[in-house]
DNA sequence: GTACTTGCAAATACTTTGCAGGTAT
DNA sequence: ATACCTGCAAAGTATTTGCAAGTAC
């Protein structure tokens, strides 16, 4: 699971990870991808992400260059991500100014793709 | 559910929405809440809303003055809103760029608060 | 009467858990 | 032998849908 979350660009739903382990062969279950996502999450290596569709999502929480976050659209369902250098500053000082520790932020963007429009 | 809604600061689940009607004597069933709520999200008038714990969560969409985010503590499940108009600022030059006809968006933020710290 | 709305119960979908069998130390 | 990991099946939870009864015009 961990070496298939790391060959992933974007985030995956666990029943999508159950299925391509499956389909190369490797015999896991899909209780044992929820465990292994479950502690990945605990621990800050992977991120999870509900896009509003029922089914949470997992991706590496890769530090500094990867960074994104996402666009949903709502005519077909497609995910794309994108990255600003100044929507991560204004966060960061947003993030200061909370009182929290705050120790992930996700920005959701959701509407009609260019072909969908 | 309307009128209910309309009271609220921020967002609320299905059920929560359910039981404080229930709890003031509105004999409505839960199926009815959910029906109104989606009516209410695909006409853009209420927000539907994922904080990643399983619950979907609606609140209105009131234009201008009252649009906000969340912050979310891991510790204690405290729901907390902000609001930044630079953050704005950025998130709407990001949508322009986007090449989508961003209908909404929303901004997470998750950590510990400051009696969880 | 026709068309629409309602609440209940059943169905659905995703996720978590119990458990028996297996593996490693 | 002990402690841990695994997959399957069952359970749990949130949400959606089918339907019969009720309401409005």
């Amino acid at each position: 699971v961990i070496a298939f979350l790391d060959t992933q660009p974007c985030c995956v739903g666990a029943q999508e990870i159950h299925d391509q382990l499956r389909g190369r062969g490797e015999p896991v279950g899909l209780a044992s991808v929820y465990r292994v996502l479950e502690t990945l999450a605990q621990q800050g290596l992977v991120q999870r992400l509900d896009l509003g569709d029922g089914v949470t999502r997992f991706e590496p929480a890769r530090t500094g260059e990867d960074h994104h976050h996402h666009l949903v659209c709502d005519g077909c369902g497609k995910v794309e991500s994108f990255a600003d250098a100044r929507l991560e500053t204004v966060i960061r000082d947003v993030e200061q100014r909370s009182g929290y520790d705050v120790a992930a932020h996700d920005v959701l963007l959701r509407g009609a793709c260019g072909a969908c429009r």
